[in-house]
DNA sequence: AATTATTTGTGCGTATGTATC
DNA sequence: GGATACATACGCACAAATAAT
């Protein structure tokens, strides 16, 4: 007996990916199947819950629980820290401060963010390094209210993105991946040549109060995301 | 009160963001706090454990429940059918099927199926288009093994993606994203220029018991992956 | 249109197992 | 070994949604 309502849930998984329970189809109902493993009913509904979260199964009550038409699975995406990223690829990190600009963003930032053109905001710009080579370049806009005392930090011993994580609060963000090719500055950091595709991440992240940060990584050509599912 | 243990999660989820309860510390144990919140213990342990399997707790027999060190979240990537996610955009999805031609695949793609350099395959190309503007080529390999039928399916009918979901056990897989510039050929059929950058995403799928196909989605410039964390 | 029956959603209290300090 | 805290189970109860009557 290893896992208690996670047998049960790979269990009905299987029947599910060998389709012994086809897309659409309707399974047994909770007492049904809580009777066939031998188990209370609590324990088959922790199960198929987990099931519901991942995609598989649609859940109605009355209506009972049916295999989901086109059972699109949900990858969990972890999104590390960029230093993190790195070192997981097995090389070391190293982020250089290119520059900080005081000022207002560009209208698109603010507008994005939900800020007035006028809110105050720094600007960071970094270089992140694994083993020597460029990896990303970071652009950043950082909203002061949403995150108090970054004005003071000391960015070249801590990367903004770790500060940030370390001390601004967090509550929801959002994430784009978009195809680019290099400017010419761009490359230049890059090390790369212009026009060269690389991969850009946008974020905007909000804290619970305010708006905190935007931020757009442009990927050294080369880089991919990968996931597992 | 809605939502039981969800409440309970999403307060828990406010005092972590809002650091009342800072990454690294620890947190009262169920009891405690079940106390504190007038539920049951297992109430309390049912949101604690939603919370860790999103990233924001780390907890451990005996040693309690702690705020993750640096709360990484977990975005859930839904992977939609290539017509789905077209239409959730609010267009028209149409397929056309550039061609078919049974044979081996390149070794590169066997190789990552874990499949001999013979194994008996087809290839699908197929264009996407979104209100007739192209959306994305996709090329993808068939291992016939892995899904049986797939020589018989009415690909002018329906998409190899919507066969495949809808026919094939699959069980897991990868996914992987990168910036790739656009080939001549390929530029011609998305109607792009010669150069211009795509999101490209691989990926790999296998069923229970056997590889099931490896498909290569280019998508048109301007195309980019959204997610909500 | 109102009622009933079915199914899931979630809770409670309790008990036992298990990893870990 | 003992104590602690999480992991999970059981059985029961009731609520909520909704298909069927």
């Amino acid at each position: 007996m290893a896992g208690g309502w996670q047998d049960i849930r790979d269990e009905v998984l299987r029947r599910i990916q060998t389709r012994r329970w086809p897309p659409g189809s309707q399974i047994p109902n909770e007492a049904e199947l809580a009777g066939e493993f031998g188990v209370a009913r609590a324990t088959v509904n922790r199960a198929l819950q987990a099931l519901a979260e991942d995609g598989w199964l649609e859940r109605r009550r009355r209506a009972g629980t049916r295999v989901a038409a086109a059972p699109q699975r949900r990858a969990r995406l972890a999104i590390p820290l960029i230093r993190q990223e790195i070192e997981a690829g097995g090389h070391a990190a190293a982020h250089r401060l290119l520059g900080t600009a005081p000022g207002p963003a560009p209208a698109a930032v603010t507008a994005a963010l939900g800020l007035a053109a006028d809110a105050e905001m720094i600007q960071v710009r970094t270089l992140w390094r694994a083993d020597e080579r460029p990896f990303a370049v970071e652009d950043r806009w950082v909203n002061l209210s949403g995150a108090p005392g970054f004005d003071s930090a000391p960015l070249d011993r801590i990367s903004a993105n770790e500060w940030l994580v370390r001390h601004a609060p967090f509550s929801h963000g959002t994430l784009e991946y978009a195809a680019e090719t290099a400017e010419p500055e761009l490359a230049d950091l890059l090390g790369c040549a212009p026009g060269a595709p690389v991969l850009v991440l946008e974020r905007h992240t909000f804290g619970p109060s305010a708006p905190v940060t935007f931020m757009r990584l442009s990927h050294a050509p080369g880089h991919s995301l990968k996931l597992e599912i």
